[in-house]
DNA sequence: AATCTTAGTTTCAAGTAGAAACTCGCATGT
DNA sequence: ACATGCGAGTTTCTACTTGAAACTAAGATT
């Protein structure tokens, strides 16, 4: 892989970050994919300390991740739902959780995630090329705009 | 998405947190895979305290992310690089900034990454299926052992 | 009316992050 | 050989964050 000194502070990794970048961000996103929509749930279910899981609650939802609506058949019910931005998160929960299954806990943990129409389970999350080939450690190479748009040119 | 309310904990989403769940985590994986390999390197580029970078690469060669080796020439050097281990959470990484670029700075970031063969932007990446669809909101299941042998039985 | 639930907030102790100064082995220039 | 500088940390001390537990306030239940 190429050498970029430059700009490698302007990328969108660290905004990422400022919202994902705690121990419970991708574990009340988890929860939330898995149909946990209630404050109590949620704590119960992870085992946070209620001020935190609030706070990260609160977050997410000035951030766009997830909609806070109270649930008109029991009005001190309060319902959290994924956004679509927040759904948006799916890949990198998956790629993460893999990595963990793969390098840390030594492989399949149940449950799987599987393809809802055949039930076989989903494929390992990767880095592809832009005609579908998978890309390891030396097919990548950082480019910058100029770079791109000749590439683009000269191949299309 | 189907609802799997057991064994949520049980996965390897925790582990992987562990080690990856903090703000800086991704940040030096990143400059890492950006060919950054020195302490004074990763500190200057990243602005992060030095305790807490001396931390973290002490805690990733503990994980096995990275290996640390002191340099002959100049044996006050040490270089630290990423292990197989460590170069596969490329993907993870990968999908947390796309996903920023997409929802949170509002697109493309330069550098971007580039298939080192043609020069043409890798894909996004995606959860698919085992023939290679996309699978979106709708289409994902939890599966337990029984469910998955089951299916693949039938369909194969 | 009394009690229970749900979703928080408050409080305070303990842990972690951050900035700055310090150490220590090695290299370099003279 | 000696002074100076550099690379990779460590120490120290302060400020912020996390976490556990108790508390609160609407709204539901009996």
């Amino acid at each position: 892989m190429g050498q970029v000194r430059e700009n490698l502070a302007e990328c969108s990794l660290p905004a990422a970050l400022e919202l994902m970048g705690d121990r419970w961000a991708f574990l009340i996103l988890r929860a939330a994919f898995n149909g946990l929509h209630h404050f109590e749930e949620l704590q119960q279910e992870l085992g946070i300390a209620r001020n935190i899981l609030a706070n990260r609650l609160a977050r997410f939802v000035d951030h766009g991740l997830m909609e806070r609506a109270s649930v008109p058949e029991d009005r001190r019910k309060i319902v959290y739902n994924l956004t679509e931005k927040g759904f948006a998160l799916l890949p990198t929960m998956v790629a993460l959780r893999q990595w963990g299954e793969r390098w840390e806990t030594g492989s399949p943990a149940f449950p799987i995630l599987v393809d809802v129409r055949d039930g076989r389970p989903i494929q390992q999350v990767a880095v592809l090329s832009h005609d579908g080939r998978p890309l390891g450690k030396g097919d990548l190479h950082w480019a910058l705009p100029g770079d791109v748009e000749d590439q683009a040119a000269r191949a299309g």
